[in-house]
DNA sequence: ACCTGAACACCGTTCAAGT
DNA sequence: ACCTGAACACCGTTCAAGT
């Protein structure tokens, strides 16, 4: 996929945005983990050195990253302005999840790096003063910040996940590795069941991440619309 | 701190355990990045190639290393067994809490690996236990641990911590840079002001993390409970 | 059974050198 | 100004060899 790239019938002079735009497109590809300075430039029909040209190093490389998907973010949402500031939220931050989606890694490397990229700040600021707009103390906007977490992102940092779970199920023992499951964790067993409505095989596909999503989101705003109006 | 650990004097035979518990400390004395096969090797005074008679891989070994952390975490959990739901909740994730702080890298390291220790799977079957204990519906139960997300692991995927937000502040400058700061991101500055009572630097101390997690599963616990009790 | 030494492929990065 | 080649220090890992 990103061979092509490597095609240099025209070769248009390299610049930092194209750099960072390759990064993240072999990203998307392959992983967080294929991004190297050397595959990075194979990608871009170039040596590896040239790269330093445009970025001072890798870390400032996986940076400019982090910095190209927040800005992506940003600009998936044109902000209406307009409607209540639960749903205001409630778009932007659903917006942001349809980014994140794009770029599964994003959330990964966002909490291995400890920085933070400069877009994120004003994003922060426009949910502090959408909530102190609805009334919200400064203390309780404060609150709401922390109790949001990884959700402005689009993100729920979940660590149940079904994929990562019960991956790999050998389909000659599956049976009795599901005997020996429901044994020891009764109730997990127990709840799968229900919830698996139709038919669908046991591993996979009995979470709906978008509809937990919201429904977690829902929860907070419910919540903290709850504390906003005692006072 | 690890440089004793290469004494030879004794050298009492190397085993699994003893390799992963040098991995954690090594970890906890200068972070994840520091864990290396031959460095790790050195602080027990053995060749880094002696490693692979114990763990099969890199990959294998940091799997193990989390692993030790959860069986932390399942050691700290007494479980009294009494009380209301949310308490022994709120107990558990906490203790969890005190664990991770413990191993500050462990977080980010189990979103960088899909993998899952199987101590979770028993800690998640307790959990849900105790949600249908207390009433819970299994679908109510089953939004509940996704509405959790790390909460059970004692840590919220908080990405606008302070350290890293106005970690470089130059003091020659810091004036000129608050009033930027000020103009640029004029609600969150507002924020930090109200929420600083009582005399501080402007950067750090701002949030008290054990306040805001409590704040959150409470937050949480209360937003279930509800929904618990409407049906 | 347990540990080692040399070697391989692959990193990020420096530095002098090309155009 | 932009790009390259050779080189360095450092990875994880293999493999034959030591005891």
């Amino acid at each position: 996929m990103g061979k092509q790239m490597a095609d240099k019938t025209i070769r248009e002079p390299l610049s930092r945005e194209r750099v960072l735009a390759a990064a993240v497109a072999l990203a998307d590809a392959e992983g967080v983990k294929a991004l190297t300075m050397r595959r990075l430039a194979t990608d871009l029909g170039v040596e590896a050195m040239s790269l330093y040209f445009y970025v001072p190093s890798k870390e400032a490389l996986l940076d400019g990253v982090l910095g190209t998907v927040f800005a992506e973010l940003a600009a998936a949402a044109p902000e209406p302005a307009e409607g209540e500031w639960r749903t205001r939220l409630r778009r932007r931050f659903l917006a942001a999840r349809a980014v994140m989606l794009r770029h599964p890694w994003a959330p990964g490397l966002l909490t291995t790096r400890g920085t933070i990229p400069p877009d994120v700040f004003a994003y922060f600021d426009w949910i502090v003063g959408t909530l102190l707009d609805a009334g919200f103390s400064h203390h309780l906007a404060h609150r709401a910040i922390h109790a949001f977490g990884s959700l402005p992102f689009g993100f729920a940092q979940e660590v149940f996940s079904p994929a990562a779970a019960g991956g790999s199920l050998d389909p000659d023992t599956a049976e009795a590795d599901l005997a020996a499951l429901a044994e020891a964790l009764p109730h997990i067993t127990a709840m799968v069941a229900h919830e698996m409505h139709g038919a669908g095989d046991p591993t996979l596909g009995w979470c709906d991440s978008q509809v937990e999503f919201e429904f977690t989101l829902d929860l907070l705003l419910d919540g903290l619309d709850r504390l906003r109006a005692r006072r």
